[in-house]
RNA sequence: GCCCCCAUAGCUCAACGGAUAGAGCAUCUGUCUUCUAAACAGAAUAUAGAGGUUCGAUUCCUCUUGGGGGUACCA
């Protein structure tokens, strides 16, 4: 790698001059290519030898060699700037990314480490919605990212399929459902059950008695009340069926479901046990309460007085079960920051209770999507949500794809706007700094330009267009000449390109699918100003057509890497 | 009340403590007989306020102001 050479080089002019072994010698990118390739900034260097950054800069270049890959080095006050061989660069990145292919910027950081990480946990009560879309985005993403980097990842999801929610779906179907079923509506079973949780809170406005009697049922479920169960499991069903749909809409997988029915009992005993151990203790009126140790914290019931589980005993037994059954090297909860004082609550208490795991808990928190109407709020139907419209998006794309080809196969015509418009969500949706709440604007999310999704699938698809008409004879993967390659914008192609193995595992060891989202757009952006100043098949020689084609190749190759992480799908064709 | 997060252009977002704070939308002006104009080029506009740390602060610290969230024997 040029960018190591340079560093060693580097290194070593710093301990033969000051006899320093310097571990972190950073180069940056100059603001301007005109200033070099690379840069060495000697701040800290200046300081730790107590002497001004400018000398420092200058004695230090004085001792660098020029060679066969360093070809010039230019000192601008406190920054050393080096320039490097770009034909030894091209050929180094260009051959590396066409022999790795899906391959490259894949790297070890995470080898025989396993993760989990859990995402999605949605309430069988209704349709998903953008908040939950950004959970489920985020944590697809960040799960591709992780496994991209070597870490075994599962990907687990936690139904919250009980509780009292669920009894008010219950009820209200209960009382008014008339023994309509989501087939006899032609609904989406989520969206049936969610109309009648919404029902619920449309009545127990008028009759607040209603409560007690969505308690009441929530009591005869947990008695295991026959018929109760038995109209649970038929909404829970159609609700669960609406929810997987979406997920394979959305192209979201799982490996392990937890079903907060199954597992709610879960941590009773644990915490029996800590009691035992005198890690909590019980209240006069017998429910059993920690002491978090911590002002901040304060205290936390842990069992009710009646003993019955609350909803963090089921997290604390779920946490166990997790490392119980897959002997995690961590475990990633994907949650939005209304839930920090929770969860830090939680691992709080697993600490207390002395799980030696306790440590590898971590809350990647992001904030709430808005909307321009204020906060959603599914009980008030002020709403939007996924399938809906991801339908809305097909609708404009096809509209769009039909302007272009109006003659288009519809089975095409399906295949493309449904990749489209879910390419734009997505991006919208993931750009987005995670701990920066969204502030969702309807028409700037169903934009297929500037800075979108479609703008990054667009991209690939027109160097798709030039690679098929190009028909070269000569593999790409042999060419071995890339001396014609001198423009600015090619230069500056290659300098990203090599970049996105750095970009790639930064994004994973920081959970941020956002820069990566966002250098796929500078990437893009680079390539379509290429696009527009040289042309590939028109090239003047054979020598720079064949190079082109590989550098746009690579292109292809890196924006396609980077979109499967962020679970977009490219297109050949737009 | 207490705790946490956020504040950058008219709007939505970027910017390892480093060189001239970048994009996109919207507005205005250009570019399709030439590899797809879902594109490109150009114009204009910004770090909430006051202190501090630092050679250097949009970035770190304190306060002020303005937004959001949390503070259950709910899930």
């Amino acid at each position: 790698m040029l960018k190591q050479y340079l560093i060693n080089q580097i290194k070593q002019v710093i301990k033969q001059e000051y006899h320093l072994l310097s571990r972190e010698v950073i180069l940056t990118n100059p603001p301007d290519a005109q200033l070099g390739d690379w840069s060495f900034a000697c701040f800290s260097l200046a300081k730790k030898i107590k002497q001004s950054p400018d000398k420092v800069a200058q004695h230090l270049s004085e001792q660098l060699q020029i060679d066969k890959i360093i070809t010039k080095i230019v000192v601008v006050g406190p920054y050393i700037n080096f320039f490097v061989n770009k034909t030894v660069w091209f050929k180094y990145t260009l051959r590396l990314i066409q022999q790795k292919g899906k391959d490259y910027g894949r790297n070890q950081q995470g080898l025989g480490k396993r993760v989990m990480v859990e995402f999605s946990s949605p309430n069988t009560n209704k349709p998903q919605h953008l908040g939950h879309l950004r959970n489920d985005l985020i944590g697809d993403a960040l799960s591709n990212l992780l496994t991209f980097s070597g870490y075994q990842v599962i990907r687990s999801n936690l139904i919250n399929d009980r509780g009292i929610h669920i009894a008010k779906a219950m009820l209200a179907y209960q009382k008014w459902g008339e023994n309509k079923t989501p087939t006899s509506e032609k609904m989406k079973g989520d969206y049936f059950v969610g109309d009648y949780y919404r029902l619920f809170g449309k009545k127990v406005k008028e009759n607040p008695h209603l409560l007690d009697e969505a308690q009441d049922l929530l009591k005869k479920w947990e008695r295991r009340d026959n018929q109760t169960i038995a109209l649970w499991q038929k909404l829970n069903d159609w609700a669960l069926n609406g929810l997987i749909a979406t997920y394979q809409e959305l192209g979201i997988k799982f490996d392990r479901w937890y079903f907060e029915s199954e597992i709610y009992q879960s941590g009773k005993k644990i915490i029996l046990q800590a009691l035992k151990k005198g890690l909590c203790y019980q209240q006069a009126d017998g429910a059993i309460e920690i002491d978090l140790g911590d002002e901040k914290l304060g205290k936390k019931v842990l069992l009710r007085a009646d003993h019955t589980s609350i909803y963090i005993t089921q997290d604390i037994g779920l946490a166990k079960l997790k490392f119980d059954q897959y002997n995690l090297d961590k475990s990633i909860y994907v949650v939005g920051s209304e839930q920090i004082y929770y969860l830090q609550v939680l691992f709080k208490i697993l600490k207390l209770l002395s799980f030696p795991w306790a440590e590898q808990c971590y809350h990647l928190t992001y904030g709430m999507v808005n909307l321009p109407s204020g906060k959603m709020k599914s009980r008030e139907g002020n709403v939007v949500e996924i399938d809906t419209l991801i339908q809305e998006l097909k609708q404009l794309a096809q509209a769009e794809i039909l302007s272009r080809e109006p003659n288009i196969s519809g089975e095409e015509l399906n295949k493309r706007s449904k990749k489209i418009a879910l390419g734009a969500l997505k991006f919208y949706v993931l750009k987005f700094t995670l701990s920066q709440e969204v502030n969702f604007k309807p028409k700037e999310s169903i934009s297929f330009e500037g800075n979108t999704g479609p703008y990054l699938q667009y991209t690939y698809a027109r160097i798709q267009g030039i690679l098929n008409k190009a028909k070269t004879d000569e593999p790409l993967d042999l060419v071995d000449d890339f001396s014609a390659l001198k423009e600015e914008t090619e230069i500056q192609l290659l300098k990203l390109l090599s970049q996105f193995p750095e970009v790639v595992k930064q994004a994973g060891e920081e959970y941020n699918p956002a820069q990566l989202a966002n250098y796929l757009l500078c990437l893009t952006q680079s390539f379509n100003k290429f696009y527009h100043q040289c042309s590939v098949l028109q090239a003047s020689t054979k020598q720079i057509r064949q190079a082109r084609l590989v550098l746009i190749s690579s292109v292809a190759i890196v924006l396609e890497n980077g979109l499967h992480l962020l679970g977009i799908k490219p297109l050949d064709q737009m």
